[in-house]
DNA sequence: ATGTTTATAATTGATATGCAATCTTGTCGT
DNA sequence: ACGACAAGATTGCATATCAATTATAAACAT
């Protein structure tokens, strides 16, 4: 694949999951491209993927910005979300091995760890991650990318809101949910997803408007310098 | 967006969907540039657009190809299409208004009657254009969009088997899931569209290798003269 | 004749530049 | 204050070019 536009588009995923680029923000083509040293055409290529990927939005005739969802967009990727876990929760019940458990187990005790410490933006991290970590125990790649990419969507939608999460509940959740799955309770656990994404959307009451603008130059400065900072 | 890379991104999609390009096929940037008249940088975009929804295989250095899905990948294809389908299910059963019964039924209607006329292709069309109908009615356009996308990667799979299907028996399949979702019996409707989809993919044992080659600039020809044949 | 190496051609990835169409802006006149 | 208009900026696309890589063909040795 295209390397170049390729590293371009998961530094601006990276930017936007990490809250630098913000919903609305402008990506001019001729600013990316003195940005990364590129041609505005690599960098349109990387726009195209974004744009495709839910993150970017592309006017015609007026460019590309960062994707500015609506509530209802928020509702119908928690519902996919929700849809996909039921599904997957449905295979693995009962029929997990022993380290794929123990994985998970694990997963919830370092979100712990990272909110005990109060380090928000890892205790966010480490949320989503315990989703994608029981999507991956599918082995289903195609599920698992649907899957990866409403992530990155819901990351976007926090860019969005204000809310404070209990992070407690969710959680407490995450933990129930191992418990339930492990002993087969298929419905239980399909319930409990159903109505932890609810909570989750539910938190969601917005703040419309009023976002502080950004430049997609000062945020993406810290990228350039070194493009390996995970 | 890009309304020229959109178009002929569509145009290709056409091609391979109803089998005019062939899994393997070769992709050649400058061909398509010249069969469409446009630069290498819009076909380049259309290319990268294909690549994501899976339907093109694009390998550094070597250039893009229409994909040529193995058998397990086949399955997962399946696997997610089931996980969707019997999502939307949950959410629609006993909930949807007489004209949504209706119309689905009226769909099983037309592909009996192609059936009987032994239009084959018509019939697939129908065959998938249920599923995506039974989609539509989730009001969710994030879910729909992905299962269109699946559904887009199951047509590049019928390219690759030469199995007959037992029409009538997946027909029936669909009278009976509206009739279970009718009546709100949920468990059993989901039951009844993994058991379907099962079957399908069981059907697909592989003719792996030995498929025709085909050549982009005449299996193109026909959509090139007048752009608007659906 | 077969297999290997080498040289040539073709293709991709990327850049630079130009241009028309469109959008944004800022000014001006009412 | 408000709308019309002109100047400037941006997008969308085309063409031309170049290095790097890969594919193909020819020359060579076995």
């Amino acid at each position: 694949m295209g390397s170049r536009s390729d590293e371009i588009s998961k530094i601006i995923t990276r930017a936007i999951i990490q809250k630098r680029l913000l919903p609305g923000c402008k990506l001019s083509e001729q600013t990316l491209a003195d940005i990364f040293k590129v041609s505005r055409a690599v960098v349109r290529q990387a726009l195209i993927h974004l744009s495709e990927d839910g993150l970017v939005t592309m006017e015609r005739n007026r460019g590309a910005f960062v994707s500015k969802p609506t509530y209802r967009e928020a509702v119908e990727i928690y519902d996919a979300l929700t849809i996909l876990e039921q599904g997957v929760a449905a295979q693995l019940s009962g029929r997990l091995d022993t380290r794929g458990w123990a994985e998970l187990r694990r997963h919830v005790e370092l979100q712990n760890k990272a909110i005990d410490e109060k380090n928000d933006a890892l205790a966010d991290q480490l949320g989503s991650g315990f989703h994608e970590t029981l999507v991956r125990m599918s082995r289903n790649s195609v599920v698992q990318q649907m899957h990866a990419q409403l992530i990155r969507r819901t990351a976007l939608l926090r860019s969005l809101v204000s809310s404070r999460f209990d992070y407690c509940g969710l959680l407490h959740d995450h933990s129930q949910l191992i418990d339930l799955l492990e002993e087969g309770k298929i419905a239980e656990a399909q319930e409990l997803i159903a109505v932890h994404h609810n909570t989750v959307v539910r938190g969601y009451l917005l703040e419309d408007d009023t976002l502080p603008k950004t430049d997609a130059r000062e945020a993406l400065a810290p990228y350039v310098a070194q493009e390996n900072t995970d």
